[in-house]
DNA sequence: CGATTCACTTACCAAGTGGTAAACATTCAC
DNA sequence: GTGAATGTTTACCACTTGGTAAGTGAATCG
């Protein structure tokens, strides 16, 4: 009679309140367009196709949100978040000095290797341009905001070679998402992105970006 | 009475042979298509607006390349070649050691403000993947070549860190690709992408580079 | 139970896509 | 000059795209 035993046999496969079942299918649309606009872009991505990978109708997807463009700003909103949760503990926890900036490295490619669809998804929405471009940098400024003030502080500290910490922070970003994401290049030189390379081009980076960051070599 | 009178006046605007301005045309479209796909992208680009601002029909373009994606070979071919002639004086004149890194970025960075669409253009290339990322790289494989022996014999002569070469080069090129390109994520983190800031923006990524890459601090 | 809201589907559309077929004008070879 | 090759256009087509309108069956609520 009451209200939650309705969940057997109602012709519906998942439990829960129909608020529930709702917002589980809003995240799986979300989940399928990041990966499919992360990998094989935004334009590249029909609804349909989008749909029926999910077993819906692409009108079910208009239903939630009312334009493909929408959409981009909610999966941007959602990748966003990912981003954040699987940085935070990294930016807040991690010890000061060179040790962060390794943790937040190892991070990334954590990310990289699990989720490679969400770093391609950034690169793509910075691909797009225009509105997407502006949401992305909205949602991620406090974020930026942190990385820059944490490098703005370790130079004061005279941990950091002094410089730009804007300009740093974007040669650290490029150097990092480039060698997490630019398979095809790494093809080109003959890197196949196994995970063992992964392991080396990880160290590499690593010793790469300590030489140029760190004022004096450090005891490892 | 002789052919080449025949120019004036003929319709024609254009002089020369008729060899002459259909290769003149074929560039011109290759041109287009290059400036289009680096830009706004491949998808996004379509044969009509392409024609369109050419002053051309779609059918013009297909019957110098069969297809579309016949047509992104040629622009493949044609960027490769674009930008293995502005590498080619520095890659073989400039000095040695640090001052040909410095010589590389340079030219990079002189790429990326005259023509931005045609490292867009790889960028978006490398992204697309499958045959036509397979061409890029096979088009870039002797410049890769050089670039890479060139690396492995500094390291040798012991004027820069030793690593794995093609590891290096990846940074370096995902380091200066994106410090030249990435204009969104600059403008996230402050930096306005302007003639000003580039110039700055090169000095703080060479000083990246040399600090992150060369063994001994040189003299100035 | 009955009415309503909700999540979703089927049917449809106008616009745009890459690509084909055929007609047409110009230029070249003879 | 004549005929063939060449470069281009107009007309057309099958198909896909994002998006609208209307309908449907179940969950929810009174």
């Amino acid at each position: 009679m009451a209200a939650p035993l309705t969940l057997a046999g109602t012709g519906s496969l998942v439990s829960g309140s129909r608020a529930e079942r709702t917002r589980e299918t809003e995240n799986r649309i979300l989940g399928a367009a990041l990966d499919s606009f992360g990998t094989a872009g935004y334009d590249a991505t029909s609804l349909d196709a989008l749909a029926a990978g999910l077993g819906l109708s692409k009108q079910a997807i208009l239903y939630h949100w009312p334009s493909k463009a929408v959409l981009l700003d909610a999966v941007i909103d959602r990748a966003c978040l990912d981003l954040i949760v699987a940085f935070d503990g990294v930016l807040t926890d991690a010890g000061s000095g060179w040790e962060r900036v390794e943790a937040v490295v190892r991070a990334v490619f954590r990310v990289a290797m699990r989720r490679p669809e969400l770093l391609g998804f950034i690169r793509e929405v910075s691909r797009l341009g225009g509105d997407a471009s502006a949401r992305i940098i909205t949602d991620l400024e406090p974020f930026v905001a942190r990385a820059r003030g944490y490098l703005a502080r370790e130079m004061d500290a005279g941990r950091i070679r002094r410089c730009d910490p804007g300009l740093l922070f974007v040669s650290a970003y490029s150097t990092v998402l480039g060698a997490a994401t630019e398979v095809e290049v790494l093809r080109a030189v003959g890197v196949e992105p196994t995970l063992r390379s992964t392991v080396v081009r990880r160290r590499e980076l690593l010793s790469f970006l300590r030489a140029a960051m760190v004022t004096e070599p450090a005891v490892p």
